[in-house]
DNA sequence: TGGAATATTGAACAGCGGTTCAAATGTCGA
DNA sequence: TCGACATTTGAACCGCTGTTCAATATTCCA
């Protein structure tokens, strides 16, 4: 976070200013968050950002060195959040069903929760290749989190084999998924949509082990 | 499809010189799915898909009044090829099972296909008023199809009744994730992501109905 | 209080990218 | 072959948007 060069020697005074400065640098990203899930990162410019945050455009450059960092800074604090969930159930000693229940609710919680929540770590081909390349690789670590913990379910539970990378990607698009279509102004509220949506990917659909009746390898209809 | 203003008659010549147009036209959308696949809509450029279609960038709008509208012919055709593939199943008289499996497996294809695959449905937001609001009634209709599909899925099943909304919309998350991560080169083909995505989708992580202990309403780490 | 560092502003800049346009070329019926 | 119409081109246009900058205001320590 400090990232003022300390040649200086931080008197009082310059320490309750930084912190000033870190606080409107914070108030910025949460507003920048917001704008970014309502238009998408192409879509907002910077003068709404400053308009969402209160101040000048100029101003955002006192404080980011661009737009790029702004996602940068939004996406990196959203990965942290999901990464710190994934840690806190680890030491909850629940069992691994516990465990990825609890972390699949956390994740909707931090998309979509209305004061902290962000999208932004979404966007990551509209970063420049060196920022982009660190959220990629934080990002994987908490994806790779995911994954081992369902692997460790389909062992615990002795569920039968599948590739637990798809599994991981198809539990996290329906996840990432809600901000495409959830409003705050909706009939559900946050809870009960990761309620609803963890109850489906946890359960799933039918009771039995394999889907019915495995129908028709063969195409059929449109072009598949 | 046929846009010219039919004030003048159809001599024979001219009905073949449509046709070619009409064929010239289908080209610029799909070298135009291509590109908003791999780049998305903003940052994929007139310039891009010109290139892409082999032909100069202001020959683009000869066939189309400008970017908006090649967006909203390459997701017409997309919804087009899914409302289709709906159809076909519900004339196939299979259970509702099966015809589930089938409308979700051709999703994938419709999606992901590398010769006619678009995702570019998924980028309402960057239409203007108009043009949006018919795309988006016709993936209402597809959506609503789906969730009526999978409506008589549990009632056939007599499964424990969920909100079909938010499941629908967790099997298109599911589904539409898809292009995000993706790639024809990796080690996946089309055919075993479709596979393993409907057998997650369809028959879900654990043989119980209910996903295990109903873990901690409570709330758990970062901030929920 | 004076002065140095920090914050803040809004106008100006720059270039990227969608779009237009006049001109050249190709196509087809007569 | 001629004329009418479709097709194609590439340069020029222009508005939008990220960014810069010089000037002004504010804050805080000595």
């Amino acid at each position: 976070m400090s990232n003022t060069s300390s040649l200086s020697i931080e008197t009082p005074g310059r320490e309750r200013l930084r912190r000033r400065g870190d606080a409107r640098r914070l108030e910025i990203l949460r507003a920048a968050g917001r704008i970014f899930r309502q238009r998408g990162y192409a879509q907002a410019g910077m003068r709404d950002i400053a308009a969402a945050a209160e101040i000048s455009s100029g101003n955002l450059y006192h404080y980011f060195r661009g737009k790029h960092e702004i996602l940068y800074f939004c996406q990196d604090r959203t990965l942290d959040t999901m990464l710190q969930a994934l840690a806190s159930t680890r030491s909850s000693g629940g069992s691994a069903l516990e465990r990825l229940r609890q972390v699949l609710t956390a994740h909707v919680f931090t998309i979509l929760d209305d004061v902290e929540g962000t999208a932004a770590h979404l966007e990551v081909d509209a970063l420049p290749a060196d920022l982009r390349t660190t959220i990629i690789c934080k990002r994987d670590r908490y994806e790779s989190g995911l994954r081992r913990l369902i692997g460790e379910v389909i062992h615990e539970e002795r569920l039968p084999q599948r590739d637990p990378r798809i599994i991981t990607r198809a539990m996290l698009g329906a996840l990432n998924w809600t901000v495409r279509w959830y409003r705050p102004q909706g009939p559900a509220s946050v809870k009960m949509v990761a309620r609803e949506l963890t109850d489906f990917l946890m359960g799933g659909l039918t009771a039995s082990g394999d889907g019915g009746a495995a129908g028709a390898p063969g195409s059929q209809g449109g072009r598949t």
